[in-house]
RNA sequence: GCUCAAGUGGUGGAAUUGGUAGACACGUUGGAUUCAAAAUCCAAUGUCGCAAGACGUGCGGGUUCGAUUCCCGCCUUGAGUACCA
């Protein structure tokens, strides 16, 4: 009766959490706040497995440990729930997006709430709600209705835009804008029609709505961002992705780059994910040159990180998609140049990727003029440039730069050398350190630094250029072709996009008979009969040209997956408020969220696009701060160790691991919840699992059938995916959190073998037996024991060094130590057994909750006091050996073995030389080492 | 190619950050208990060696009384990124 059924036990524990809302957090508290977060999960249909509760149960133990500490913890959960599978489920079998993924949400939770974790489910948020994505439109109004203003870098409202436009035009206004901005004058602006106004006024808009080239998934149906494109493909799927030009909402993420960049500093995230961001975003110096083109009044502006090797030039290169291609070539070359675009457009993304040593490239015939010394350059178009980035044009410099001396070479263009001392004949010189320009007019005899300052000067005087630097960063495309995501709070009159207010908003989703795109190329909500007219009618009445508006008045377009997880985490603050994404009172309380948990591959994804929002959410005043997580922990996949047996080819016959090379055999994998701990698999359970084994014939060695193995990723076409409920059954939750927690660091990937979780298993079977004589509950008030004292300190120190540090996996072995010496001890004394306990319960709630009530405890166990370590009870027992030398005493404690006070003064002295290096510093300790030497440690 | 991270027993992994390498666990072997199994408990388990001992943290050097840890040069693996002008 008395032993551990954690079953029991462990849903008696939940429910009492549950009913008792013991993890319920308060908006306001004495306490200080503490938020701790997860990145909230898409619900597939696969359910979870044993890989994904790893970084919950990480972030668990600490907010469990926190509220010890004194916290008021938030340490809330919700779901990322629109999402291509269930679109893509829907298609298949008509089922509604919104009921698969209400079903996969229960498993989810049913799921979760086996694991025992202490997150206040009251605070829940789903994107795909409407009272969720409510606000998710309105953040994107507020987009629509700002502007970015260089000079105070912040995002302002665009009404100040338009007052300074009505005021002196746009001239002296500095702002991140599309490119194609014409000047106009405060009497220009002011003579505008209400529609012009509309359209300048889009230029300059955070969201803004815009014929841009896309990367369009054909077999999707829909664009895709450049995060969403893995290698050339869709992420998901792997679907060929082509380029595409279409009307699209973009954000302007690209104003924020150098904020984005800069914040990093004030963060503590990892190294690997801050790199991989800066990388993104690409910042790089350089400058802008216009050349112009001979006979032509069109000039062409490139952007180059070496402006000092701009005598370099022998010609110039476009991208074949750039626009000035089809203006300036020649009639002669008009054919060539045609079916070389024509060839490249062809070629796929992955194509041209695969493809980077093929040198091709077509003149143009046109010719520009350099600059300086005002020399015919000759024009190519080429596809080792890109479209994309820069100016989609570069000037060639073929002494310095690789690609750019290939294609000279290739072509027969000459290659003049500009570099003093430099032999070219075989290379381009690309080192800047030990660059001293030659042959270059006023350059001449400078390095690098002093010649691009030169260059950029002497460019500014001639107005043919300027100092700039340049992004990778693009803006974000935010229009998608799908159903199920947030519809746009937009509708369109005369073309020109209006935002609904506030007070009608959610725009929600309409019901649709079927899930694709129209037979007219609409998005699925296309299919919808004119909807939300109702809600709309308020706001077309306000519009004078109410008689222009089209067949679909509304946006078909809806926000891609990044939309509701910008800004969800704030919203968690006070999730159930329904006139304000949040009020001021709960942002100002939690600010942000102080510990951040959660996989390094949304590093350029939701990560960035969510730094994006808080930088704007903060620059508009709704938000306090501007980087919306202090400190961020990537948790490491957990691998799948997949089983393989080996059937001889031809035959229905298995032979086991060490045997497979007497036969020619093919693998198979098995289902590796039948291995046991020593990888043998039972030919009976082989049988058993699947029709074709079923008289199956088997080799054994040694009597046993000896699986191979193989890590890879956990997934269902591999048969090694474990089942976290699997394991709560049969082990208990706490064996489950213990065990993910000691297979090895959190921020390593690691691969999951159930067999060792015995181990963990068995050491809660102890702690329990810690506190029971035979069957009956049974501590103690006994005064501990000077050795009792000092198993229970080290473990409290230890185990909060390992919570502070993230290093779970070493506080379990720490508690086995603990449990294994305690009962060496036959300690039962409750001075001991009390303390232990709290330390035990952020990792195994369950059974320390269980127990602490047997204490006779009326709480929670979550609400007592993390025990406070001392360090008397570890020293005590250490000899102390007064020492003097330079004149000084000193104190060393002898840790270990018994030595004599001359051995170690005939030692420390021997090594004087050490003790001078520690000149000023007082030893502490003294570390000895049998038949070896001494040192003393400051 | 570039950037970053990491190489420790049969396996996952420890090592107070320069101080007795291999904690803890899995696995393996032997033993106790049992009619038997499960469970539990005890012992052994880096390599070579009967032993004393020697050798051992990817490889080669260096600093140090002392190096898994610091420095230099290689090798290997993993991750990210890639014609970025």
């Amino acid at each position: 009766m008395m032993n551990y059924d954690f079953n029991t036990i462990e849903a008696r524990w939940q429910a009492y959490w549950a009913e008792n809302g013991t993890f319920k957090a308060e908006n306001n508290s004495d306490k200080p706040k503490y938020y701790v977060l997860d990145m909230f999960p898409y619900p597939s249909g696969a359910g979870l497995h044993v890989g994904h509760p790893l970084g919950y149960i990480a972030s668990d133990i600490y907010a469990r440990y926190k509220r010890h500490k004194g916290f008021n913890v938030l340490h809330p959960q919700g779901y990322d729930s629109f999402g291509l599978p269930a679109e893509q489920y829907a298609i298949q079998t008509g089922q509604h997006p919104a009921i698969t993924t209400k079903e996969n949400i229960a498993r989810y939770r049913q799921q979760l709430d086996k694991i025992g974790f202490s997150f206040d489910w009251s605070r829940e948020v789903k994107t795909s709600d409407s009272k969720f994505y409510k606000w998710t439109q309105w953040i994107f109004t507020e987009l629509f209705s700002s502007w970015y203003d260089n000079d105070a870098d912040k995002a302002r409202p665009i009404s100040e835009l338009e007052k300074l436009f009505s005021e002196e035009g746009n001239a002296k206004v500095n702002t991140v804008c599309d490119e194609d901005i014409i000047p106009f004058s405060a009497d220009d602006w002011n003579g505008f029609s209400l529609k012009e106004k509309q359209e300048v006024l889009l230029k300059y808009r955070l969201t803004y709505l815009a014929e841009t080239e896309v990367n369009w998934c054909p077999q999707l149906g829909t664009v895709l961002a450049n995060d969403e494109i893995v290698n050339g493909v869709s992420e998901r799927g792997g679907y060929p992705v082509i380029r595409k030009k279409m009307t699209q909402w973009s954000m302007r993420i690209s104003a924020y780059a150098q904020r984005l960049i800069d914040g990093l500093n004030t963060i503590d995230w990892p190294q690997p994910l801050k790199d991989s961001q800066t990388n993104w975003i690409g910042r790089s110096e350089g400058a802008s040159v216009t050349f112009k083109v001979k006979d032509h009044d069109e000039v062409i502006d490139v952007f180059t990180t070496r402006p000092d090797t701009v005598f370099g030039v022998s010609f110039m290169t476009l991208a074949p998609e750039h626009e000035l291609v089809a203006k300036i070539t020649t009639p002669e070359q008009k054919e060539a140049i045609d079916t070389y675009i024509e060839v490249t457009a062809k070629r796929s993304e992955r194509d041209r990727m695969a493809d980077v040593k093929t040198i091709s490239g077509v003149f143009t015939g046109a010719y520009a003029e350099h600059p300086f010394t005002k020399e015919p350059v000759p024009i190519w178009i080429g596809d080792y440039v890109l479209a994309g980035y820069g100016t989609g044009a570069v000037m060639a410099v073929p002494c310095g730069d690789q690609r750019d001396y290939d294609f000279a070479k290739h072509f027969g263009i000459a290659i003049p050398n500009i570099f003093e001392g430099v032999d070219i004949s075989s290379a381009a010189f690309a080192d800047k350190d030990n660059t001293i320009i030659a042959n270059s007019d006023f350059l001449n005899g400078l390095k690098y630094k002093k010649a691009v300052k030169t260059a950029i000067y002497e460019l500014e005087k001639l107005g043919q250029g300027k100092g700039k630097i340049n992004y990778r960063l693009r803006d974000a495309v935010f229009s998608r072709q799908r159903y199920w995501g947030e519809p746009f709070p937009v509708y369109y009159v005369d073309g020109m996009p209006q935002m609904i207010d506030l007070k009608h908003l959610p725009i929600e989703l309409p019901e649709v008979e079927k899930y694709l795109p129209t037979e007219t190329g609409e998005p699925p909500l296309g299919r919808a009969d004119v909807w939300a007219w109702d809600t709309l009618k308020g706001e077309l009445a306000r519009n004078e040209d109410i008689d222009n508006v089209n067949i679909h008045p509304l946006e078909l377009n809806t926000m891609p997956g990044w939309a509701g997880s910008s800004y969800y985490f704030n919203r968690y603050m006070d999730p159930t408020n329904e006139d304000e994404v949040f009020s001021q009172d709960a942002i100002n309380y939690w600010k942000e969220v102080d510990l951040y948990i959660g996989g390094s591959e949304h590093a350029t994804g939701h990560l960035l696009y969510a730094r994006f929002w808080q930088k704007f959410l903060f620059d508009r005043g709704v938000v306090p701060v501007d980087e919306f997580a202090k400190k961020l922990i990537n948790q490491g996949m957990i691998l799948g160790t997949s089983a393989i047996v080996y059937r001889v080819s031809g035959a229905n016959k298995y032979v086991s691991k060490g045997l497979k090379a007497r036969y020619d055999v093919e693998e198979l994998r098995v289902d590796v919840n039948m291995i046991n701990a020593s990888d043998e698999l039972l030919p009976e359970d082989l049988r058993n699992w699947q029709p074709q084994f079923k008289d199956a014939e088997f080799e054994l060695e040694d009597g046993k059938y000896i699986v191979g193995r193989e890590v890879e990723k956990m997934s269902k076409r591999w048969f090694n995916v474990v089942n976290p409920d699997g394991i709560c059954d049969q082990y208990g939750a706490d064996s489950l959190r213990l065990y993910e927690m000691f297979l090895g660091p959190l921020e390593q990937a690691k691969p999951w073998n159930t067999a060792g979780i015995t181990g963990v298993h068995s050491f809660l079977k102890k702690l329990w037996k810690l506190y029971h004589n035979g069957d009956v509950f049974s501590v103690s008030d006994t005064e501990p024991t000077k050795d009792n004292l000092k198993t229970l300190h080290k473990t409290i120190k230890k185990v909060e060094e390992d919570i502070e540090n993230f290093s779970f996996n070493t506080s379990v072995s720490t508690f086995m130590i603990a449990v294994n010496e305690l009962t060496a001890q036959k300690c039962n004394s409750r001075a001991i057994l009390e303390p232990l306990l709290v330390l035990v319960s952020p990792y195994a709630p369950h059974i320390a909750e269980e127990l602490w009530s047997k204490l006779g405890h009326n709480e929670s166990i979550a609400t007592a006091v993390f025990p406070i370590f001392e360090e008397k009870y570890l020293v005590e027992s250490t000899k102390q050996y007064p020492i003097s030398f330079n004149g000084k005493m000193r104190f060393m404690m002898e840790l270990s073995l018994d030595l004599s006070k001359e051995d170690i003064e005939a030692a420390v002295m021997a090594h004087e030389k050490t003790q001078q290096q520690l000149a000023g510093r007082e030893p502490k300790k003294v570390i000895v080492v049998p038949g070896k030497i001494v040192n003393v440690v400051g």
